[in-house]
Order: structure tokens, then sequence, then C-alpha cells
DNA sequence: GCATTATTTAATTGTATTATTAAATACGCG
DNA sequence: CGCGTATTTAATAATACAATTAAATAATGC
């Protein structure tokens, strides 16, 4: 039952956000009774972190991964674009969750800031080290890696982040929103290549 | 009253959003008394709305203003991303805000989506014109007016969403951010003007 | 100055929600 | 089976909140 609990949460809490949620909500969509809930969980503040930590960890894994596949920097740049936007198109509603909790909660913040530190020597250390060697050929324009991480996510979360918004406006339906999300992705890849040429 | 009342409601729904915001709270920010609120907005949901029908005219308001100046397609383009940046750093939180009530919430969309229709021929048309004039010319590779404004908005909005969890690894000062954030706005003209390209 | 209306407050109601407690049921194992 | 533990439920406490009401105060016009 705590993982149909844990599932019926994250569904919800994508959904809704965290307080417009309610523990009696997540039981009834669980299937069980609203005390169990608390029984698994103690409070919904613990059950939102355990939802929300492995959902925190997803969005930015892909920038942690490390392929040692022989590929050029070139390539290598576009399997993590597009592996980011997989990952957000398979979980569309998360970019919103996360940084609206990230933003409107500050012990979000804080909790979230001391997991990463937990992580040694900087998340984006071996990315860093790709691009300056990059920089250093003349094969990309100077710049930081913060820089191109931020136009990366920018670009892939836009269209998610948009997409109520689009649906609503234009009436797509979901299957030629997800032809657009498959153009869209190449045209991330296209543009932030493009970008980062000197 | 009514006025510092907006006021209150406008600065703790940016900060914290509608569900964690309450009509006490906003009273006391205001100076006044809880009923008060209530007796001017009726319901915390009235009040919301009016608060948020004035952020997202300001939001949407950069694409629709025509700008009759005798300048290039590339330099009204910039001059509109540009504009757009500004109002979003001069109102950091409100693409959360934003994003999140469109998303979490389906009455504010259908709301918006009744607010945009009340305008004639589509809010975009001028640039969808401007747009495909440059693409007969062959001075803009093919692409759709919602590809453009997409990319622009993500990208202006970018920086802003994560600003607080960049804020929080790196502890940037709120000085340093913003000579920051002015380098990531010609950055953001830039990679669209380049995106653009053929 | 008085009557009328607008503004503001204090008090209260109803309700939704988190969390706890104690009891009931299922489950595993000797 | 029967004992102990884990799971589940029902009932309820405690609280926070939106919203209403009635009364008080201030402002406005005559």
């Amino acid at each position: 039952m705590e993982q149909e609990i844990l599932a019926a949460a994250e569904k919800l809490f994508l959904a809704k956000g965290f307080a417009l949620t309610s523990t009696t909500e997540i039981a009834r969509e669980a299937g069980c009774n609203q005390a169990l809930v608390h029984y698994y969980f103690r409070t919904k503040e613990r059950l939102f972190q355990a939802v929300f930590e492995k959902l925190a960890r997803l969005f930015v894994s892909t920038f942690l991964q490390i392929d040692e596949e022989d590929l050029s920097f070139e390539e290598r740049l576009q399997k993590k674009i597009e592996a980011h936007f997989d990952i957000i198109s398979a979980n569309p509603a998360l970019p919103v969750l996360f940084f609206n909790e990230l933003s409107t909660n500050p012990q979000r913040l804080e909790e979230f800031r001391s997991r990463v530190s937990e992580i040694p020597s900087g998340i984006f250390q071996r990315l860093r080290e790709d691009l300056e060697r990059e920089i250093a050929r003349g094969a990309v324009r100077p710049m930081d890696v913060f820089e191109l991480v931020l136009t990366v996510v920018s670009l892939n979360v836009g269209l998610f982040l948009t997409a109520p918004l689009f649906k609503a406006l234009t009436g797509i339906t979901d299957e030629r929103f997800q032809e657009l999300a498959v153009r869209r992705k190449s045209e991330n890849v296209r543009i932030v290549l493009t970008a980062v040429k000197p």
C-alpha cells in the first residue's frame, strides 16, 4: 500500500501542487483510509519530500550521467539535451512543480541545496571540463557552464511550461502535440549547437 | 485601502502563490482587518483574479505592442525580446506564478482563454505577418510564429525560473545577479537572432 | 448638524484539513 | 492453532481558514 500512496501522491502533487492536494484526496486516489497516509509518512510534508526528492533527482539526473562513449563534444551535448527533453516529455508537469516549490518554499530550496552539496566536486564538473577544453580549442565560444545549462534547460522546459496554455489556445490534440514535441526537441538541439558556435 | 489590499495581495501571491496565501495575511500586510479584504473583493478567488489578470496582461503585453518605428525585422524582434526580458526582470516571480496557476487550475486557464479571445484577429497577427514576409524573402528560416515566441519566452523566462536555485547554489549577490541578467538579455537576443537565420 | 452612505472592525459560523488515538483486522511464524 | 506484529480503519481532536453578520466609525452631501 505504501507504494500506491506514493504513486497517488506523485500524481496529485504533479497535477495540483503541494498546497492544493489533501491527504484525504491522496488516500482516495490510492484506495485507502486517510489515516494510512499518515501511518506510512507521518506528515504530508514528509510525504511530499519523498515524492519531490525522487522527481528532483530525475530532473537533474541527465546532466550528472557520465557517458563513456567515444563521441565528440557536440554529439555528447546533443545526447544530453535529448535525454533531458525526453525525461521532461515523460513528466510534463515536473517543471512547474519543481520551480514553483523551489520558488515559493524557502525550506524546499534549503533541502535541495544540502542534497546537491552531498555530491562531491560539483554536479557539472565533467561537463565543465569538456566545455573548457572545447573553448581552449576554439571550437566553442567562451562561456560559463551555467550559461550552457541554462540555455538547454530553458528551451527544454519552455514547451511544457507553456503547454497547457498552448493547448487551451489552439485546441491542439495530444497526438499532434506529441508530434510537435518531437520536432521541438531537434529544434532545441539545433538552437543550442548553433548558439555555442564561436 | 482597496489599493493597499491589492498591492499586498500582489506581493504575497507572487511570493507564495494562491493557495499558501491567506486573506488574514493579506490584511495584515495591507494594515487592515481581514473582513475588509472580503468587503472589497468578496472572495479570495476574485481578489486573486484581479491580481492575476493585471499580471497576465503585463506578461503578454510585450508581444501585443505594435511599434510603428521604421526598423528592420531583426531590430524590431530585438526590441521585443528586450522589452519582454525587462518586464520579467522587473517582476521576477511572475513566470512561476503565471505558469503554476495556469497549469494547476483549469478554471484559471479557461478565464485566460476567454480573455485572449476577446482580442480580435489573434494576439500574434502582426508578428506573424512580419515573420511570413521575412520567410518569403528568404531572410528567415521557415517557422511558425509560435515557434519563435516559444523560443523567446523560454529563454527569457528561464533565468528567473532558475534564479532561486541558482542563487541558493552559488550564493551570488543580488548585484552580481543583476549584472548577469543584463548579459543574459543580450545573449538571449543573440541566440534568437542566430536561430532564426536560414 | 443631520441623515445617508461608505468604510472598518469585532465576533462568529461553517468547513476543510492535518494529525492523533484506539480499536479492529490481516498476516506471518512457531 | 495462537501469539505477536504489521496494517488498516473509524472516530475525533485541534486548528486554520474563508466567508458572513452586525455593529461601529468615518466621510459626504444637504
